[in-house]
DNA sequence: CTGAAAGCGCTTACAG
DNA sequence: CTGAAAGCGCTTACAG
């Protein structure tokens, strides 16, 4: 199917292909005899501008490429819900990028970030948008930092609750040390003062930064932090069970815990 | 930031941009020398190719549209993720359309559905696929139909799960009836015979194919079919607990329920 | 192994 | 209100 282009329109209404750019953006006044006979060839030949050439000309192209590690954990879904509403509201699209990987190997994710990272570029989205992975980080490597913040100074970057050192980047995030303090502190105002801390990881930030707030908290009210009782392990079901059961082996017992993270259902 | 483009490379590197192109592209021999210093160069300036120009000219993007109702209802993120995993394979990456309405108005869905079909074409993706909305309804409007045929002429279109009438279009789906059937035939092998269906609704084709499948596997057993106990009302965990109430106030009461759907969690 | 030139499909000053 | 022409940043025959 030979594609028709602004050539074809112009040359069949007897114009220049300016005038027909002229009524498809609205960009000047057009005889309203000229831009009726244009508009009808538009619709006859069911035509559509290709998006490609005026993005390149225009220097935008209304995406937004989003990175995330997994689009099954319901929490990504949900933020992106939001980010979409609002975008779609002032004509952005996304470009999804999902990193995980197949073979569960988390080194694998942090190189696909980066290939996505490029392809963004590549593909000139206008903005990306970072949640999860590497910007979860405690310790992240130099050159993953690195490359994030030398492509901030060609495209705008939001960190969506992460940090990296280095500045440029846009950031959204929550208060993490003072919402596990909050949490914490309504345990201990429930009456309890054997508390156990399940879940996460202790290579990441967010876990780091809540337990944290709950460590905090717990030494302001006098309360003791047992060893045994302070478990990381993972965001999944898979972990959370493992880690409760382990917990509820000892034989003492907390009566209650901070799960520093929501145990997602996890789709495998 | 200026960005550098091939002109540039070509420039310092005393060649032409053919060559630049043929190195970048590795689409012909160039002498190791030359080519050495083109990479070079290439990464001292972190030049990136415009994937724009390069898809205006090749008249293919790598990119492929998915038009779906709510990425929040954990459906849908789950079979993205294997889409995803395969399309990545091969070196695709997703643009994702939304079109679940803030207003909770259906109509609203379906003009969306129009909107992002006329956006990914314009954008020159190299594929689109559907999956909810229009093609799960029993009696789409003609117009609805005839906007995706006519689409399906320019640009390779797969409905998932879902059908519309009229040819051109791909298919992929899971036989709903005899599904259907089976997890009757499974009740009733359990010893059931008072039976309900509910959930999902009445003016959507799958729902339709399900309950057909029910109906008849519980004719051929000879079962009594209450008008009483066929009910609907969605594909939520809200209408799932409403429907289920307004069963078990009845003054008789089934022994087991076939519920055609999920009854997703809700992300609201 | 390499270059000059045309072309992908648009938009935008510039000139009238 | 309208047109001719340049240009966005690439790739690809064609010719050597």
């Amino acid at each position: 199917m030979k594609t028709v282009t602004v050539y074809d329109i112009a040359r069949e209404a007897n114009v220049s292909v300016a005038t027909v750019s002229r009524v498809l953006n609205n960009t000047a006044p057009v005889k309203k005899a000229t831009r009726d006979r244009i508009m009808e060839l538009i619709h006859k030949h069911q035509f559509q501008p290709n998006a490609l050439a005026r993005s390149l000309l225009k220097k935008e192209t209304g995406m937004i490429g989003i990175i995330l590690p997994d689009i099954t954990n319901p929490f990504f879904p949900a933020v992106l819900a939001g980010v979409e509403q609002e975008a779609r509201s002032r004509g952005y699209t996304f470009f999804l990028c999902d990193t995980v990987s197949t073979n569960r190997d988390s080194a694998d994710q942090y190189v696909r970030e980066s290939q996505y990272l490029s392809l963004l570029m590549e593909k000139q989205v206008d903005g990306i948008i970072m949640i999860g992975g590497r910007i979860n980080l405690a310790r992240p490597d130099k050159e993953m930092v690195q490359e994030v913040v030398e492509a901030g100074k060609r495209v705008p970057i939001l960190l969506l609750n992460g940090n990296l050192p280095g500045g440029g980047l846009y950031r959204i995030y929550t208060d993490e040390t003072e919402g596990a303090e909050l949490a914490t502190q309504h345990l201990i105002e429930l009456g309890h003062r054997d508390i156990a801390f399940v879940g996460g990881y202790r290579h990441m930030s967010n876990t780091i930064q809540r337990q944290q707030g709950f460590t905090k908290t717990m030494r302001r009210h006098g309360l003791q932090i047992r060893r045994e009782w302070i478990l990381d392990g993972g965001f999944s079901v898979e972990s959370g069970k493992a880690l409760m059961e382990r917990l509820l082996r000892g034989s003492e017992r907390p009566t209650a815990v901070f799960a520093p993270t929501t145990w997602w259902r996890s789709a495998h």
